[in-house]
DNA sequence: CGGCCTGTTTCCAA
DNA sequence: CTTGGAAACAGGCC
């Protein structure tokens, strides 16, 4: 799930839901998702949290303290919020109790999400080198960024310290909709293909934010729309979307509607 | 049983 | 220093 659109559907669930009533109890059922002291985290008993921002794929929840509690989800990781006389759901590895009847459980499969206390969100960003999020960079930030890159243009795009937020699926869809093929090299698009580049990743990101982060709801002529199970055809040419592996993640482009440069 | 997966890190090679 | 490949993490699904 948790790319940027996802974790942005995460921060408006916490946001409406978790803020502002005492935490009674912090409970870790799986310490390996914890960075750090599993004490700190216990700590946050009697405190509240106060506010929620996002840098990429990671979220930051402000608490009436010094401290940040920040949130990545790996592959397979949410949010649950649920009344205590609800059963916990499944793979709730950290579960935040509330006075008021209510809890919050960090749910994750696979267990490839971390989450933990930093000092600062600047902190965590610099410890991770995280690029400027998607949203946030300009576009000058973003062609400085890429320009001169060796590396193909998908892998660019992945990399959280170009600009941080774009994962597998939605590299794929700014490619398609940028008419790139995945595995043209970063220097071998002039800067106007760049500019397309940019915004076509505005526009993959905000639509996906839109719809809630619900890949069935994306547009029509997205080609990431029906996940990855199903053949699908282009819808620009009608024929078959290849299925191929760039830089070692399953990669869907039209090998007619987009070029290599 | 084998292959695959919306992510990241680490180690190694070129 | 840059790039890329492979492995590892863990659990399911097809």
């Amino acid at each position: 799930m948790p790319e940027l659109p996802e974790v942005e559907i995460f921060r408006q669930y916490f946001t409406e839901t978790s803020l502002n009533q005492s935490i009674l109890e912090v409970e870790i059922n799986h310490p390996k998702v914890v960075r750090g002291h599993e004490e700190i985290l216990k700590k946050l008993a009697g405190d509240q949290f106060t506010g929620a921002k996002r840098w990429g794929k990671t979220m930051f929840i402000e608490t009436g303290h010094n401290h940040i509690l920040f949130m990545h989800f790996g592959m397979t990781g949410n949010l649950n919020y649920y009344h205590s006389t609800v059963e916990s759901p499944k793979y709730a590895r950290v579960i935040f109790s509330f006075e008021s009847g209510f809890k919050l459980a960090y749910v994750s499969k696979r267990m490839f999400g971390r989450l933990g206390v930093t000092k600062s969100i600047a902190d965590y960003a610099k410890e991770k080198s995280l690029g400027k999020d998607a949203l946030e960079i300009t576009e000058s930030e973003f062609t400085d960024a890429l320009a001169g890159k060796n590396k193909n243009i998908k892998a660019a795009l992945l990399d959280q310290q170009v600009t941080a937020g774009v994962g597998n699926w939605i590299a794929d869809e700014i490619l398609y909709q940028s008419g790139i093929y995945p595995t043209t090299r970063t220097r071998d698009l002039n800067r106007q293909q760049l500019i397309t580049t940019y915004k076509k990743m505005q526009e993959v990101v905000k639509s996906a934010i839109a719809i809630d982060a619900v890949r069935e709801e994306l547009p029509a002529h997205y080609i990431t729309r029906y996940g990855r199970k199903t053949s699908i055809s282009c819808p620009g040419c009608s024929n078959t979307i290849e299925r191929t592996e760039v830089g070692g993640r399953g990669t869907y482009a039209c090998g007619k509607c987009q070029q290599i440069y």
